[in-house]
DNA sequence: TATTGTTATACTCTATAACTATA
DNA sequence: TATAGTTATAGAGTATAACAATA
């Protein structure tokens, strides 16, 4: 038999679900000061170092223009320095300051809160599950494009 | 020691992931002439039945005034019927069309596509475990608000 | 007076394109 | 001439508030 409605995929399912997640993370981060983008390049640069912005567009997949927003907005919060690339001037690298890293282990410790609120409901091994899942996916898709 | 990154956390993977699957989602459904929110009422009035406008708005989550701008283009491609009701002549009942399981079911299809299309990484115990865990989410959050 | 649906308006987010400075 | 960053502009999406019809 066909199945006649979305409702039952994973698609729809993690779609909605990602989306609630992360309305109630924003709202969390607003206490902060943050959006959920913020996070986003705060954590590229966790990961990645001092980057120039028309990389970390790639990676957070936003337009170039956008990643000029971003880093002026968390510049004004000291989150971030800029730095002229010496070996090409063009270049900005945007660099976390303690500040940054500082706000973004806030940030982190916000995303478990609402971790354990939205998982709650969820047995343990079903915690493990999802994990587990969640892990390989994010390995696979969860890439910087080149 | 504590975690300096919200990276490894399922609110900021089902997050982004979420967002991509629909991302993904949405560029199939253009071929059919559907948004995500679109599916989501037809969705919504295939569980449900007949539903008043106001009542979709709560059940979507999103203001009356875009139930209003999504029944208009579903009643465009005559997937939906707008019918008063002749108990209050005030509330709209809208009511899924022949046209409009016809699409639903075409929606479904797409997404069980991307469904594979992204859970193809997984073994299929990961798959296992990420269903079960879902299914567990979504009674719990996938509700109507009162 | 309260509620349903509708319309009008405004605001947020983001993409596209033009501009500048360096290369 | 090509590229990095920036600025300007415009479009999509959505929320808020005002309005008309019905209760």
């Amino acid at each position: 038999m066909t199945q006649e409605s979305p409702l039952g995929t994973a698609t729809f399912q993690l779609g909605i679900l990602g989306g609630m997640i992360f309305e109630a993370y924003g709202a969390r981060l607003e206490t902060i000061g943050l959006k959920v983008k913020h996070v986003a390049v705060l954590t590229a640069l966790a990961e990645f170092g001092p980057t120039a912005q028309q990389d970390l567009a790639r990676t957070v997949r936003v337009a170039p223009s956008l990643v000029v927003l971003y880093a002026d907005q968390l510049e004004h919060l000291d989150a971030v320095q800029r730095v002229r690339d010496a070996g090409d001037r063009r270049r900005q690298l945007l660099s976390l300051t303690p500040a940054g890293k500082h706000l973004l282990a806030k940030a982190a410790t916000l995303a478990r809160e609402v971790d354990a609120e939205f998982l709650g409901a969820l047995r343990p091994e079903e915690v493990q599950g999802l994990d587990a899942a969640l892990r390989t996916l994010s390995a696979k898709h969860l890439t910087v494009p080149r």
